[in-house]
RNA sequence: GGCCCCUUCGUCUAGUGGUUAGGACACCGGCCUUUCACGCCGGUAACACGGGUUCGAUCCCCGUAGGGGUCACCA
């Protein structure tokens, strides 16, 4: 063979091209949301056939609702198109083996049925779901394993005949296998050994005619030629039967990979999107979805308790997220390169993924964690782009005009500068709405304004002070402030921290923000006079009111 | 309950038959500082337990405990 390099670069090329094309896929039910665990599911899907160059396939498992389908999908489909998970073939892309939603390839799955049937894999069975019931229950009071007793199998037209005369009618069952082990190889959990026996006759058609998931994601997945099968460990337990299924019909048998799934904050249960209440007696959870919900009721968003929740990737988009840092946060969840490295390109997640390094056991969900890349992927974001974005939320707070005007967005630059990596998420912008509302509505921080501007005795006569200072100055830029205010407490012999709390108050309402000079330069002198001359009438009406008690 | 899976700091994880068991997030302390953040420096903190095997076990084997998944005419 080394002298022979005709046929050793004929093998990489046929290796390369035909046999390793890498074909994945993920199965979503049309449900209208997308959990952050499955997308995780996906991701690695994706990861994995696009490493290689290979395709990643979207299919629609809707095999057993088909009522308003299209609406539950899109929700779906944008976010996967949010993360940057695209697909090669699927809704709205189509493919080489359309249809890729089951609800339209039952004809496909009817015939595999009767091919299980005519081998003797599957029967008939006419048992009626009480019958069936009474057998398993008897099963579970024995605290036996319940194994069907085929009493009411059908393998010959005659038997069959006898059944329908008794009115019955019949779903087909598999016919598993009743010794042995079923023993197939997993690129996660390692080598699998199962009984046969602890198989039950699993349905694959329902009376109707209508054929049940295994059947159907067996069949999909030899059309689609899928050649790994990546999916949560729940789906460990239902392999043997797709084996024997897949088997039955003579296909290759794809490479199984069973990742576990994405656990609860602080516990290993399985995270579920319907357990939010519970969650948020996590501290952390209740963080993240307490910051949430304040921009999404300062934007005017209804929280649909059904949408609005962290367990789903809508709740991040909506408050402004970077899908990037999310995808981050996921591939790390289950799977690392080495002892270091955390932060990921998509292109270095490309180059480095592997099923090989996916850890085995369940990992927990961290709002923290989560959080802290999105702090810092958003630091990377050139103003340029968070100006647009942010923009976004101050139209729809009602905070700027729609669409925004022209020397608002410099304002809201300046603002987005100045304020830094204070603006974790783009929605944190609005917590610089002081900015934008009216001199006359500004809101005080109570307490702020108790401790700053009511218990200090000198406060008000220093802020009166200041105020003749700065309506006086003809520069307004922050270093000029700087300087301006530093020579004031000069005068006034007092320290920087006497004024400038007050000031902070009087001209923002708020106990805590970015740079006073900042501030004070991007209102503007005429605002900052204004607010000042406000703040020092609601202190004289305090005092008055004060007074006359 | 049957079957199957898992177990390293609070959390995500790295790691090896001999390591001061590494990193990240969080937490605590300090510095910086006009507040809040950031940043910088430092710190606390883990191999579930019990038996083996071995000169030596976090690592290999067995058991126990704990946690979890799954047992549909759902997917």
């Amino acid at each position: 063979m080394a002298n022979c390099p005709k046929i050793a670069n004929f093998q990489t090329y046929f290796s390369r091209t035909i046999l390793m094309t890498v074909r994945t896929r993920f199965a979503p039910s049309p449900t209208g949301y997308l959990h952050i665990g499955g997308v995780r599911t996906a991701l690695f899907n994706w990861l994995l056939a696009k490493q290689s160059g290979g395709q990643f396939i979207l299919r629609i498992d809707d095999t057993d609702q088909a009522r308003n389908q299209e609406a539950a999908l899109q929700p779906i489909l944008e976010g996967f198109r949010w993360l940057g998970i695209d697909w090669d073939e699927g809704p709205e892309v189509g493919g080489p083996h359309e249809p890729y939603f089951q609800s339209a390839r039952l004809e496909k799955y009817q015939a595999a049925a009767k091919a299980l049937l005519e081998q003797g894999l599957a029967y008939r069975d006419y048992a009626t779901t009480a019958e069936m019931t009474a057998e398993r229950a008897a099963a579970e009071k024995a605290k036996q394993e319940f194994v069907y007793s085929r009493t009411w199998m059908a393998e010959t037209d005659e038997q069959a005949a006898a059944f329908e005369a008794e009115g019955r009618a019949y779903v087909v069952r598999l016919k598993m296998p009743r010794v042995g082990k079923c023993e197939f190889t997993d690129k996660i959990v390692g080598e699998v050994s199962i009984d046969w026996a602890s198989e039950a006759d699993h349905a694959i058609q329902r009376a109707d005619g209508t054929c049940l998931y295994h059947l159907a994601n067996v069949v999909d997945d030899a059309d689609f030629e899928i050649t790994h099968v990546v999916r949560g460990i729940e789906h460990l337990s239902n392999t043997p039967r797709q084996i024997f299924i897949a088997q039955g019909l003579g296909y290759d048998l794809p490479v199984y990979a069973h990742i576990p799934y994405v656990a609860e904050p602080g516990s290993k249960k399985k995270l579920s999107k319907r357990k939010i209440a519970e969650y948020l007696n996590n501290k952390d959870f209740k963080r993240l979805y307490q910051s949430g919900a304040d921009i999404a009721d300062r934007i005017g968003l209804e929280i649909d308790p059904g949408t609005f929740n962290p367990v789903l990737v809508d709740f991040y988009e909506k408050i402004g997220f970077t899908p990037e840092a999310v995808v981050n946060y996921l591939v790390l969840l289950g799977w690392s390169l080495d002892d270091k490295t955390e932060d990921f390109t998509r292109a270095s997640m490309l180059e480095h993924f592997s099923l090989d390094r996916v850890v085995k056991s369940a990992a927990s969900f961290d709002p923290q964690k989560l959080l802290a890349f999105q702090g810092r992927y958003m630091n990377q974001i050139p103003l340029k782009k968070k100006t647009p974005r942010c923009a976004r939320y101050l139209e729809q707070a009602n905070l700027v005009e729609t669409p925004i005007e022209c020397d608002q967005v410099s304002t809201l630059k300046q603002i987005i500068e100045a304020a830094g990596d204070r603006i974790a998420m783009t929605g944190d912008i609005l917590n610089f709405d002081d900015f934008w509302v009216d001199d006359d509505k500004l809101a005080y921080n109570e307490k702020a304004w108790q401790k700053r501007m009511v218990k200090p005795e000198n406060a008000g006569f220093l802020i009166g002070e200041l105020k003749k200072v700065l309506s006086a100055t003809p520069e307004f830029a922050a270093a000029d402030l700087e300087t301006l205010i530093k020579g004031f407490c000069e005068t006034q012999e007092i320290k920087i921290g006497d004024i400038i709390h007050a000031l902070r108050v009087s001209v923002t309402g708020k106990a805590a923000g970015f740079g006073m000079f900042d501030t004070l330069a991007i209102l503007g002198r005429e605002k900052v006079v204004n607010r000042i001359t406000i703040a020092l009438q609601k202190l004289d009406d305090e005092k008055a009111g004060a007074a006359a008690v």
